[in-house]
DNA sequence: CCTCTATTTGACCAATCGGTCAAAGGCACG
DNA sequence: CGTGCCTTTGACCGATTGGTCAAATAGAGG
């Protein structure tokens, strides 16, 4: 039935040294890939990096497409429960301001999570196609929903609600994925992060009052 | 005195096959680098794309690297230019908006160039260092203290207006770079870009009001 | 101590990479 | 029609790539 010889891949993860060197190749690969580009990144420099060699790090992982993979999937939780916790029940300005603060958290925390989202959306998804048209547009319709009641009820100004969810993502990353950038431009003596979290603050406010 | 050999390199691009030949190979390279990254790229690929033989391609560019660097740089011209269009002399709102709306037609028009961009700065810019830290840093101050000034004068609210400037490219490149997850969210029968231009409208008036 | 399985590795492979080179075509112009 | 330069290409190269494999090494359990 199962073609797949038992002896050519690692038992179930279990032990602590198959949690530590799963653990090590996953960081390593993060730092390469988030860096460096699905192509740009070789196996050789994840394996380097995670102090294991090539033969070893593929024992763990059946190819770099697996790695990769792998650390897309475990981004993609995180990734979206800033907007599943938004709260039906709250109060729906400070709702909206809490996850566009708690997405600016993520991108200040994990750049490098952010910049291999970017990086894979960018080169059209091509391990991400199935989410993106699956779970991701399902959790974005029903918030979308829920922001469209709110507009209704008067307690947020009227605005297309998907392009409002684009704007935060829009605006958040951008401070991720673009740091070179931002510092270049902003000089030094600059804190980031902290002056988008009080300018983001702003311009929610004043879009969102009804 | 300069050693590298006449016979080499072609003479300076004046003839017509010369123009057609690297109109071709920048066309293509664009396509490729955009959607493939600098690693994924390869110059068969390009050369292919070109309709050309890869040593030919090589006849008009020395490197896989100087068709993207002369890449790069066509393209900072035209990036640019909206920003330096903002005029002193006009009205401050409405300068600011015909910007956001100059800015969004280059990402609906030229997509490609935009995530060229977008990958070179998600890699660390690499190529654009000293652009990111001169001539960009130095528009963007020039610019940024202009619309201090609007702001002093009470004709534009007050913000920071680094910041300002960095929603503007973040908002408007989104809906280029992230493409496929808009339409992804979106779903069917939507224009993005011509849904985008009304929201960004809206959200920046609502900003900008003094 | 022995044995069985989990782990690690050096050596290796085919494919592909960016780039070179010498020679062959094409073309303008006297 | 012949000469000289521009253009094009097939063949090739060393380096690097993702991935394989058989054999060596640890470790756990008896």
């Amino acid at each position: 039935m199962d073609g797949t010889p038992e002896s050519a891949r690692p038992p179930a993860g279990r032990t602590r040294i198959q949690e530590r060197n799963r653990a090590a190749i996953l960081e390593a690969g993060l730092a390469v890939f988030s860096s460096l580009g699905f192509s740009g990144a070789t196996l050789d420099r994840i394996a380097r990096e995670a102090k294991l060699s090539k033969p070893n790090l593929l024992y763990y992982f059946p190819s770099k497409e697996a790695v990769h993979l792998a650390l897309l999937e475990n981004l993609l939780d995180a990734w979206l429960a800033p907007l599943r916790a938004l709260d039906p029940e709250g109060e729906p300005v400070e709702e909206v301001l809490a996850y566009v603060r708690r997405k600016l958290d993520l991108a200040r925390d994990f750049p490098r999570e952010s910049r291999l989202f970017a990086n894979e959306v960018l080169r059209g998804a091509p391990h991400l196609s199935g989410v993106l048209g699956g779970d991701l547009a399902q959790l974005v319709a029903e918030k979308s929903a829920l922001l469209d009641r709110w507009m209704d009820e008067g307690r947020l100004a009227r605005l297309p609600s998907k392009h409002l969810v684009f704007s935060i993502w829009a605006l958040t990353q951008h401070y991720a994925d673009f740091e070179t950038q931002v510092r270049a431009v902003l000089g030094e003596g600059h804190d980031p992060f902290a002056e988008a979290g009080e300018f983001l603050d702003t311009l929610f406010r004043r879009l969102l009052a009804p």
